[in-house]
DNA sequence: CTGAAAGCGCTTACAG
DNA sequence: CTGAAAGCGCTTACAG
């Protein structure tokens, strides 16, 4: 398979011109289908293969989508984000675009430096996967491509986003935990460090309203800084009879915490987390928490960024995508006992 | 922002020609200091954006480097690779490319077909990350491209290799067992499913053969079939004091399974494994076990990579990057007991 | 130090 | 149905 073959050697070979050869390859008319099925043929045996640069050039689209996932969010242990990613790589196939990754580290975010693939033009457009600081979102807003965020989002920023529905998420988890008898329950989580920690917090609450059950303060527990490291919590006593954790990961802490202390989970003391990822199983008891439609969520994400960049100026808003809840053996009923 | 802003836009501005403005944008000799800073002042205060696409019709390169991981190695809770693409990405920036990750799907590697990045041009050059079956290997010699495999190898295949060292690295693990008491040391790992497991496996047998131990049938454990998927596994009896695990995954298994059946690890039975991921610290007692340099084998890889494009048919052969032992709880001495 | 010409490999009107 | 011309935005010789 010689590389350099072009749409021009096929034309010379067959006496043609390149446009013809050009028509052929893609099935545009204008070409009799025996002068079409030569070409191909000869295309195959000559070992053609398409120059997507030189298109590129001509229409001026890339063919790439650039997915930016700040630094933090991409250590050991969080693959979370790294799996969206490849399940936007394979959203984004059936559209003959590829998927840049660019992880935005530490530095480029606090000084404000837009991602390398920008000033390059490597990509037709950005998906943002993971909550950046304000400044930096208005910075990206000043980028004149078509942009969203996956699995945050900004009041503020008028910027599409597709989140999966945090509130309804941890509303439903928290009504269960009430239907099997809880009425202690508290929440694990900063609820100034991400929109999502925030939304599941309001679920929480909402299933707590709604039951006529009193929010206390000191039962909403702040697992990490602002900035997302997360810093060793104090539990209160006495002990809640459920913790919702904002995520696996946290959920997954607090049991080993609990039980470090003597507690059995869930005999003494229920805990649910969110997400669904390794955490929820890599332990025992395994966790009951909300899985998170990965999957769906690229697929949304892509679609619509498809339409942007078809439709430049389309704006389709904040877009949620439903989870479901995952029953496991982390919750004990109280009912019973 | 405005996108479209071309070097002739500059250059109109400024009453010069585009080959001035080019010159000076990147730095070339060929224009005065004085016009050079100017035109690199319009150029910021115009917004203009270089055009990758552009330079790479030019040049015939495409500033991207393929990224070709088999689907099964990609699953939830599987983001050993994905970490090791996201250094890969990392590795490539100091060079001003950029890495498309391309999942192989099953089918795709069954019916013998190329990746997409491949037909499209996408690429300059491909990184295998994670063994693919031999018809494969003999595809992917057919592509006229620059190519590696990292993280395995392939005896008969003449393509450049990056690996960890995992026969040392079992050598010594095993050397540290010995020299903690134990005698009968089994290992955990289809021999037949990969080189790396069956290097690692060598390794655990060099140590025992150093040491005069004998090699016993009954203690080399299968954890998987022949294509990777895990399988239940029969522990031998009587127990041997230690099990040599191919991996952390693995590990993290046998010591449920261990716990299950009530036995204590370490006290009744020391369990190691291989290359410090989530597995090895989601546990208690948390893994001691080989830290694979995941940084390191992504520069070195891309490192190689960009010595092969630049000087097309260069070889560097297999490069083996150490790694080493992480010690933690999950080995009990027996020279004290 | 500066620039006119040609070309990278395609595609898009447009003409025959 | 087929093709000559122009152009996408740059860079590489080469000439002045």
């Amino acid at each position: 398979m010689k590389s350099n073959v072009t749409m021009r050697d096929i034309a010379d070979k067959l006496g043609i011109s390149s446009v013809t050869v050009s028509k052929a390859l893609n099935d545009k008319d204008g070409v009799s289908e025996e002068l079409k099925e030569r070409i191909k043929t000869l295309a195959g045996e000559m070992g053609y293969r398409f120059n997507t640069v030189a298109k590129s050039m001509k229409e001026g689209l890339t063919y790439n989508i650039g997915v930016v996932i700040p630094e933090r969010f991409t250590g050991p242990g969080q693959s979370f984000y790294l799996h969206i990613y490849q399940q936007i790589s394979r959203a984004l196939e059936p559209y003959g675009y590829y998927g840049i990754l660019h992880i935005l580290h530490r530095e480029d975010e606090e000084q404000l430096n837009l991602p390398r693939i920008y000033y390059d033009r490597k990509v037709d457009g950005f998906i943002l996967l993971g909550q950046v600081s304000k400044p930096y979102i208005e910075l990206v807003q000043t980028m004149d491509q078509p942009k969203m965020f996956l699995d945050f989002y900004d009041e503020h920023a008028d910027i599409d986003s597709v989140v999966t529905d945090n509130f309804y998420g941890a509303y439903e988890l928290t009504n269960y935990l009430i239907a099997q008898g809880h009425r202690d329950i508290a929440y694990v989580g900063n609820i100034y460090s991400t929109s999502s920690i925030q939304d599941r917090f309001l679920g929480y609450y909402k299933s707590l309203l709604e039951h006529r059950l009193p929010l206390r303060n000191e039962w909403v527990l702040s697992d990490r800084d602002d900035e997302g490291s997360y810093v060793e919590m104090e539990l209160p006593q006495p002990l809640p009879t459920a913790f919702v954790c904002n995520c696996d990961q946290v959920a997954h802490n607090l049991v080993h915490k609990l039980m470090g202390l003597g507690y059995r989970v869930p005999e003494d003391c229920s805990v649910v987390g969110f997400d669904n990822d390794v955490y929820a199983t890599l332990i025992v008891p395994q966790l009951t928490t909300v899985g998170v439609d990965i999957e769906q969520m690229a697929r949304t994400a892509v679609d619509s960024m498809m339409k942007k960049i078809s439709h430049p100026g389309s704006r389709f808003g904040r877009v949620l995508v439903q989870g479901h809840i995952v029953y496991r053996d982390s919750v004990q009923s109280l009912e019973r006992s």
